[in-house]
DNA sequence: TACTACGTTTAGTAAATACTAAACGTAGTA
DNA sequence: TACTACGTTTAGTATTTACTAAACGTAGTA
């Protein structure tokens, strides 16, 4: 017996879903991307909270927060309020969207707090016993080092205008 | 005024919460490893108890976390019942280790489970308009293709045997 | 003006998560 | 054997988070 398109889509979404949750978003962002994927056409907030099962409310929201990470795109047609929207196909774009997102708030507030740490010791700051300031000083160094270079690679990554399978693959012959 | 060297290391804790809860692990996880961290010595479970202000059943059940991704070792010593943990502080080890850890466990089952669509639709299933079916194809292929470069990415990174500045100083080469 | 068809916001809720406090298990010691 | 000094496990709790249901605001239309 073979699977019908309906349940298809269903574990699909529900696969993204997981993906989603995985990754620190809410399961319904993931759900609502699927259902977008898997729309030759665009859809509506209307038809969105039928496809997915969420609310009006959960919809607008959770489409919001993909928009901004420009997983979807919105737009209208002359003559109809609606909004409809549509999934982002280009993975890599995304990626690089997300990485950008995410480079601002809280991360880079904590990775601040860090820096911050080392400025202070390197001006003086808590210095009872010399060895010991030493240790800190290397220790808070080091760390501090490992967070610039994975800004670094963030940031590069965010920063291009292309990246694809190309890029990926030659990475991986570095790595090799 | 200068701060204190007990305030600079209740900052630095601090710092390594927020960063840990950002990356999705429990807040107590980034607070323990920067108490060990900023120390000289291998710290017990008591004195991490007394030093990260969390209880001993929050100490143990993080602190073992921990050493489950590689980021602190415990050790004895002979005639003393008690553990010992130390961070480790090649950054680079535990990055592969936590992409190691995190590769396995759910993510993979999401990933598989689109695996699994893609491997239905091409065994025919679902086919109820021609048109339809083939664009569901080709967009849960595109998909598949993607977690696979991202899977091969990881996983080169985890197998890696030394990952450190220099890989890093390349690929950032590369993406310029 | 009132009405309708939208998207958004809000107040409340259910579920997940990481914690605390305390009971528990266990290995060494007298 | 009982006692002590550990680490672990468990039961309960507080907090966070993403959701639902419903009120709300608003722009087009008669």
């Amino acid at each position: 017996m073979t699977t019908d398109t309906q349940t298809l889509k269903q574990e699909f979404i529900e696969g993204l879903s997981g993906i989603s949750a995985f990754w620190g978003f809410p399961k319904g962002m993931g759900a609502l991307f699927a259902v977008l994927y898997l729309s030759p056409n665009p859809l509506s907030l209307d038809e969105l909270v039928e496809q997915s099962g969420l609310t009006k409310g959960a919809v607008s929201t959770n489409v919001r927060a993909l928009a901004r990470l420009g997983l979807v795109h919105r737009s209208t047609r002359l003559g109809d309020r609606k909004d409809y929207y549509e999934a982002e196909t280009d993975f890599y774009k995304s990626v690089r969207a997300i990485l950008k997102e995410r480079q601002n708030t809280e991360f880079d507030r904590a990775v601040a707090s860090v820096k911050e740490t080392l400025s202070k010791l390197e001006a003086g700051a808590g210095s009872s016993d010399p060895a010991e300031q030493a240790f800190l000083l290397e220790r808070v160094r080091a760390l501090q080092s490992f967070f610039e270079a994975l800004d670094s690679l963030f940031s590069a990554i965010s920063r291009l205008d292309s990246l694809g399978f190309g890029t990926v693959q030659t990475i991986l012959n570095i790595l090799k």
